[in-house]
DNA sequence: AGAATCGCGTAC
DNA sequence: GACGTACGCGATTCTG
């Protein structure tokens, strides 16, 4: 039987927005409204095929039952501004989603909902109407069924009888005597739903009850229907929905049409669901015309293609490993023009007939093209082609467009910049997937037929030139241009040569630290179970618990998701009461090391190079950072005497030295610049310690007669700040109470008022924009500052606090890699930057370079841009990372 | 069996 | 849940 779906839609707008909070677009529109709304439908949709659909409104504008009682809904507040303008919208979306929306002046929506399941009914069809309103039972019957999605629940004629023990149409007559609070309906007070329905069932139906109201035989309740009379007949006619209005459409004509998906996907890319995007159907999205894919195969061919190319072109790389530094090249892809891509195979297994031609050919033809810094090159993430083709004797030049980068300016928090989502994204392309082209089996890409890989690789030359023409404009438009060419582009090239250098490991040193390492966990271990009075697996968590919690019948202090903690300060704690968990401290700290670093890390090692070469990820954090990864390299361990040992074996090539630079302070100092705190800036013109400065600001004593403890705490006091400071965490940093924490954060901030000020400002501000920035307009949207919970919003403010600030001494420190590369060039110096740990750049120096480059290391750093307050950068020289360090 | 998640801990 | 940003280990739980 066809089957009608009536949506009762000012219900669901309301519950929809209600239902998600704090969902807005990166500029800051509120879209939970529209999202919960359309994701509704689209799941009637694909759940229920409904073959007859519409959407039913109420009508702006006064009602017969507002004409009847002026209190009627008089109590509801107006529509909230944020939900008033998703309004149209949502209407939109239905429209493009081909469904009908019904509304008639003077009537609300649940009478046109009541009148046009009856008539459907009659019709013959089966009505589901869709709401989580509970006044629409009274329409219920054996055709007509209510359908809550949000609580998957169908209600029938027979669950209506078992909850209120009355026929259908009778509900009405339930609310008469009740009333009901949320329309503003009187009813008899004092008579409830259980007494209502005890009299209706006694009397047979109201009529009857209120012309016998004499015989009721409750004195209560008879008062309250004597009294009540007017009342009741009033409120039953506000509860009763009026089946007899005009129709001016039958339900027939309400058949659901084709979803218009190419309007569908504007709107959804529009308000940024990509969830939804992907819930369009693979065939109605569009795809990039393949026949335009043409794979090289020929020399002639080659050439006449190779001198077809102007001034710009864009590139992707197949190889055989996803980590550059272990690439393979098995073919080119470039792309001219939109629609239009050429592949290029060079190390196919399976090459087939004609052959592919001799790589080197290949490269050696194109090899002028490609290092040609006239010929614009782009590509998405092309630090990767860049490292693939330099380990194939070719320099990439002329980089100037990275759509990977640009995707992250737009948008630092989106989850994943990958080519795959951002065609999806930006240009609603559904891609290829890599794990397809594949298959099953095959050991690299190099075993995918060429056929296959050249359709893939294409499709990703292609997208990621329709890509930058979408993403060149946008970023002009965001006013992003100066910190994508002048700072992210320039420094793909830097990074890129970090990475291929890599960073020498002492490994016979690491080799040595894993066997002493071993022994010590060993004999720890031997302690620990003689304490614990078994064995057990320490490493695990959840078997740590029952020892600790269970068996020795310690207190737990803290708990988990899933149990109790047994992190760090909770053995500390612990500590004092039993012997166990300071070994467990031991045990853990050690093992963290072997595992993580002295076991991992010579395992990375490069066969080729002998060396450790990290990934430096450049579109990760939502601030600006770098990130490391395989191996990470910026969370090397330096505190305590194994995470010295293990720099150690961090060491410099035979003739070599290591020098480390760091910028001293560089976070307060950005607070001092651009808070312009006078204080601030008054102790950092000249040079003085800033921990111990606050320490003497907070404890009221002179400089001279600071403890190492108060410095200790002040420090702390001066990193809370960066990080958008409360109480509580102050207080668990410290281990102090919540009241002296509040009492230092007072006094900072009396003390500092420029920064009291600025955050004040600052927030205000980012809460009207959605929106912090860096000194160099880098952009971080802060959707937190407008949730509607609490601690999400005090969560946006720390974000907006510490954005700024560590995403500045992020574009700081990007614009002294460059300067210093720059210049490392230009005066031919051999020395070689390594690694960058977010305020530290590591460098292997020939020997005799030592005195120019720690010079030169030191002014390009200080000098990469003006502040109110000067920068200083300290430097080390060693043999290894602990001596330069 | 492999993927995803959790708890924990390293860096700045 | 309660000061910011990351990555990655081993154990456990989920999933197909």
């Amino acid at each position: 039987m066809p089957a009608l779906y009536l949506i009762d839609g000012n219900s669901y707008i309301y519950r929809a927005f209600y239902a998600i909070r704090g969902l807005s677009t990166s500029t800051g529109m509120p879209t939970n409204a529209i999202y919960g709304f359309t994701n509704m439908i689209l799941k009637i949709l694909r759940e229920k095929t409904p073959d007859y659909f519409a959407v039913v409104f109420d009508a702006p504008g006064p009602t017969k039952r507002h004409e009847a009682y002026e209190q009627y809904k008089a109590h509801r507040p107006g529509m909230p501004d944020e939900l008033k303008q998703q309004v149209p919208v949502i209407k939109e979306i239905i429209n493009a989603l081909r469904i009908r929306t019904i509304e008639k002046p003077g009537y609300e929506a649940d009478d046109i909902l009541g009148a046009i399941a009856k008539e459907a009914e009659a019709e013959g069809l089966d009505v589901y109407i869709v709401t989580g309103d509970k006044d629409m039972c009274q329409v219920v019957s054996p055709k007509i069924r209510l359908y809550d999605t949000m609580k998957e629940k169908v209600t029938e004629e027979k669950d209506v009888t078992g909850r209120y023990g009355v026929r259908p149409s009778q509900f009405p007559e339930i609310i008469a005597l009740m009333g009901d609070a949320s329309d503003n309906i009187p009813g008899a007070p004092g008579i409830g739903e259980k007494t209502a329905v005890r009299l209706l069932k006694e009397f047979g139906n109201l009529d009857n009850l209120l012309e016998n109201y004499k015989d009721i035989k409750n004195a209560r309740a008879k008062k309250a229907v004597s009294e009540n009379m007017d009342n009741i007949k009033l409120s039953l006619e506000l509860a009763t929905i009026y089946l007899d209005m005009p129709l001016d459409i039958s339900a027939k004509e309400l058949k659901q049409g084709k979803p218009d998906w190419t309007k569908l996907l504007e709107y959804f890319r529009r308000f940024e669901f990509s969830s939804l995007i992907k819930l369009i159907p693979d065939r109605e999205a569009p795809t990039i015309e393949k026949t335009e894919y043409i794979t090289i195969l020929d020399k002639n061919v080659l050439n006449e293609t190779l001198s077809s190319v102007t001034n710009e072109l864009t590139i992707d790389t197949e190889t055989t490993s996803a980590s550059a530094m272990n690439a393979g090249l098995v073919g080119i892809s470039f792309s001219l023009e939109p629609e239009k891509a050429y592949y290029v195979p060079l190390s196919h297994l399976y090459p087939g007939v004609p052959e592919q031609l001799p790589k080197d050919y290949v490269m050696e033809q194109m090899k002028g093209i490609l290092e040609d810094p006239g010929i614009s090159k782009t590509g998405h993430n092309i630090k990767y082609d860049f490292i693939v083709l330099k380990n194939e004797g070719i320099n990439l030049d002329g980089i100037a467009f990275d759509t990977m980068l640009a995707s992250y300016l737009l948008n630092p928090n989106k989850a994943n910049h990958n080519l795959t989502d951002a065609a999806m994204d930006y240009l609603g392309i559904k891609k290829l997937s890599f794990k397809d082209v594949m298959g099953k089996g095959k050991k690299d890409f190099s075993e995918v037929s060429i056929e296959d890989a050249a359709n893939y690789s294409c499709e990703d030359s292609a997208a990621t030139l329709k890509l930058k023409k979408y993403l060149e404009p946008a970023i002009e438009k965001e006013n992003l241009s100066k910190l994508f060419h002048e700072i992210e582009m320039p420094l793909v090239e830097v990074l890129a040569d970090m990475e291929t250098a890599g960073v020498k490991i002492d490994l016979p040193l690491m080799k040595s630290f894993s066997g002493q390492m071993a022994k010590e966990l060993a004999s720890i271990e031997q302690r620990i179970y003689f304490l614990a009075g078994q064995e057990f697996n320490i490493n695990s968590p959840k078997q740590l618990q029952e020892i600790l919690f269970e068996k020795l019948g310690l207190k737990p202090l803290r708990k988990t998701k899933t149990g109790y903690s047994t992190n760090i300060d909770v053995l500390e704690q612990l500590a004092r009461e039993h012997e166990l968990p300071g070994e467990i401290m031991e045990y853990r700290g050690l093992a963290k090391l072997k595992s993580t670093y002295v076991d991992a890390l010579p395992k990375l090692v490069n066969p080729e190079t002998g060396r450790l070469h990290t990934s430096f990820n450049q579109t990760i954090t939502a601030t600006g950072r770098l990130s490391s990864s395989t191996p990470n390299l910026q969370n090397i361990p330096v505190r305590g005497e194994w995470g010295k040992r293990i720099r150690e074996a961090f060491i410099a090539e035979n003739g070599n030295l290591l020098l480390s630079s760091d910028y001293s302070q560089i976070e307060l100092r950005i607070l001092a610049h651009l808070s312009e705190d006078e204080k601030l800036i008054e102790i950092f013109e000249k040079d003085g310690d800033i921990h111990t400065g606050t320490a003497s600001e907070l404890f009221g004593v002179p400089a001279a007669e600071v403890t190492t403890e108060m410095r200790r705490s002040a420090k702390t006091v001066n990193f809370g700040v960066i990080y958008g400071i409360s109480p509580y965490g102050l207080s668990r940093q410290l281990g102090i109470s919540r009241e002296e924490a509040r009492y230092y954060i007072e006094t900072y901030f009396a003390r500092h008022s420029g920064v009291k000020k600025y955050i004040d400002t600052l927030i205000e501000e980012a809460t009207g924009t959605g929106c912090v920035s860096t000194i160099f307009e880098r952009k971080r949207p802060v959707p937190e500052l407008k949730s509607t919970n609490k601690n999400i919003r005090q969560l946006g403010e720390r974000l907006a606090i510490n954005s700024p600030v560590q995403g500045s001494a992020a574009d700081i420190i990007k614009v002294s890699m460059i300067n210093i590369l720059k210049r490392l060039e230009k005066e031919g110096l051999k020395s070689k930057m390594l690694l960058q740990v977010h305020d530290e750049l590591l460098f292997e120096i020939p020997e005799r370079e030592k005195d120019a480059i720690e010079r030169l290391v030191r002014e390009e750093m200080e000098n990469a841009v003006q502040l109110r307050v000067p920068l200083k950068a300290d430097t080390g020289i060693g043999k290894n990372w602990a001596e330069a360090h």
